[in-house]
DNA sequence: AGACTATTTGCACACGTGTGCATAGCCCGG
DNA sequence: CCGGGCTATGCACACGTGTGCAAATAGTCT
């Protein structure tokens, strides 16, 4: 393969033609499924397409049908647990049905984001998906204006014609209030980063609202990074002074540096003298040193669900937007008092993933 | 602005000519730097060009000029720790340097990853980089042959006209027996897996090697993934019968499930009864509870020099290929006995990330 | 004023592909 | 043998942009 090329320029369609001695047609043809070409063409094709090295040039492809095949991915803190496991669970899947990702790191949350969208717009991408953050609206317009869906994951934003695939993190932060009032939990925490995101507020919410309603005080920490760093700075100045003996953290790492700043620097013993619950369901939850109690996003249908919008306003662009409210599982392990794990997970090495534990039909909210 | 577009197609360059009554060359040239515009032209083309919303298509934009702007990014576990701040960094500074990302996430280390090199060389990709994982020497040489430079991160392929970009695995082993040695232990392990990578090997060897220059035996484990889990089975089995007082972990993660599964399933001390290293310095490794003794890759030097490489060759593809080896540097945490780290860093809260401790220029092998 | 130069502008072609339309070839039934 | 229908093929145009070339305009010096 590959003998006669001229090193450094790819070969054309022409190239292929002229080598076949057909026309140039007859090769778009070829690679171009469902058109019609004879069988004995299209073979004498494929092999000097094969000989020369011939690829599709997509580019060239893009433009004549206005629009590529490209996603774009946009978020930031890519290298946060959490985040990484949605952008390799969203790529995979992308991949794998033909699509290809463009990846648009944003920095600094803000500013960055609309111009890296302003970016990726000037590839006539076919989606762009917010995997996290929050674009200014205003982009979010021009993309829709240009006829390029708009696909939010965790992050609603009312007003806009978007689709968005959303964790129940209500139900989530409610069912922790109930796992540690059930633990007969007396004084309750709950521990947040200083971003009021819709994701991180929506659970705290609900996990006070929870409380109240059976008459158990709350204090709330909502300060810092959305960070393991938060987490230690909240358990060594919340358990200094207060007698807390439950906490539920709104993201595993916060939980994971509170559940370290309890026990190492704090003394104390979990989950004897303090439950704890966190959100996301990260690896290192699983880890045998934390074993950490908390919920696991479906990401896996959160993905599924994006893929299936892309494909149906791909051949639809005016069906109606939907918010897609998907629910978040219970994970038990050991860190909540009287709520322990089965024996079979408790090894750590192979932590509980079993994706039918999660419900089957996303609910679906019309809007 | 954007207040009179029709619905759901791309504003063209002649759309703006026309508005701004001017010819479509104009706008082009308005938006090529360096092109010969009047002022007065510029700016009726501009505020033309605002009111429509109009953005550069970059498709047709590289389709004449033979290549575009986008590079590569191949690589697998992408959610991986270690894999996962390569990404973030490397792509935040292509971004910040005007490129684009394109992200190929391989499932399955080999066949994939030949597959998704191939689709991206579609797009006319200015550089590819494989940031983990050894794709088949075929398509690498496909690239080259089309003029589409290779550069390969921590994994040499001799033989083949690339660019490399290593960490000098081989003094971070070195250094890590060395450090065992000098905290006098005399039953040394070394845990990889089964992935015999060029980077693992690498570590692997030199810490043998140097471990039985000084007449140390060491016990060898090579099995499982490059995980957690992997750290554990090893602690479980070695630690069972063997009188180990140290151990280098070729990778942070293993070396934390080794920790785990020696304080809490085999009942070691660390660093009393063991002393323990491990390699990449992930965010977790600084985490209170572990406090791990590691080595620190040089990311942003090796993502930085990767930048360099893709301008280089961009404005000179002949230029003779190199090998550029980095080094890393010792974090020196808790685990090892007798190897303290200062004050300053055991808080945990804000690990021991600074730049500067990196040397500043990397060795440069030609080759 | 005239000539010469520097700058700006438009025309037209090229990039590589998809596809509608017309034509040529083939098969088959009458 | 002829006509109709079907398939395979080529021509030519379109997609949106960059750019060489020539023409036009403005500016400067003699």
């Amino acid at each position: 393969m590959s003998q006669e090329r001229i090193r450094g320029s790819f070969v054309t369609a022409a190239d292929v033609a002229e080598r076949a001695g057909v026309s140039r047609s007859a090769v778009s043809r070829t690679f171009t499924p469902g058109a019609s070409v004879s069988n004995e063409v299209r073979a004498r094709i494929l092999t000097a397409a094969g000989h020369l090295g011939y690829r599709v040039n997509r580019l060239a492809q893009g433009l004549t049908s206005a629009r590529s095949n490209i996603v774009g991915l946009v978020g930031a803190d890519i290298h946060q647990p959490f985040h990484a496991e949605i952008l390799a669970t969203l790529s995979a899947t992308l991949l794998a049905d033909g699509f290809q990702c463009m990846l648009l790191n944003a920095t600094n949350a803000e500013h960055d984001m609309g111009a890296l969208i302003a970016r990726v717009l000037e590839y006539r991408v076919c989606a762009i998906v917010v995997m996290n953050g929050r674009p200014p609206s205003r982009i979010v317009k021009e993309c829709l204006d240009n006829g390029v869906p708009v696909i939010l994951v965790n992050k609603p934003m009312p007003g806009l014609a978007v689709d968005t695939v959303v964790t129940d993190h209500a139900a989530g932060g409610r069912a922790a209030a109930e796992h540690l009032l059930a633990a007969g939990c007396q004084h309750l925490a709950v521990v947040s980063s200083g971003a009021r995101t819709a994701s991180l507020e929506g659970r705290l919410d609900a996990f006070c609202k929870r409380a109240m309603q059976a008459g158990v005080p709350v204090r709330i920490w909502r300060d810092g990074p959305t960070d393991y760093s938060t987490g230690r700075e909240a358990a060594l100045a919340m358990l200094a002074e207060d007698a807390i003996d439950g906490a539920f953290c709104v993201t595993d790492l916060i939980a994971l540096g509170f559940l370290d700043a309890a026990r190492l620097d704090r003394g104390r013993r979990v989950p004897d003298d303090l439950s704890l619950i966190g959100f996301d369901d990260i690896p290192q939850a699983a880890w045998s040193a934390y074993q950490l109690t908390t919920f696991r996003q479906p990401v896996r249908l959160l993905t599924d669900q994006v893929m299936q919008v892309i494909r149906q306003r791909a051949e639809n662009p005016e069906s109606p937007h939907a918010i897609f409210t998907l629910p978040a599982s219970p994970v038990i392990r050991m860190t909540v008092r009287g709520l322990a794990a089965p024996e079979s997970e408790r090894g750590g090495s192979k932590p509980g993933r079993n994706p039918h534990q999660y419900a089957r039909n996303p609910a679906t909210h019309r809007g």
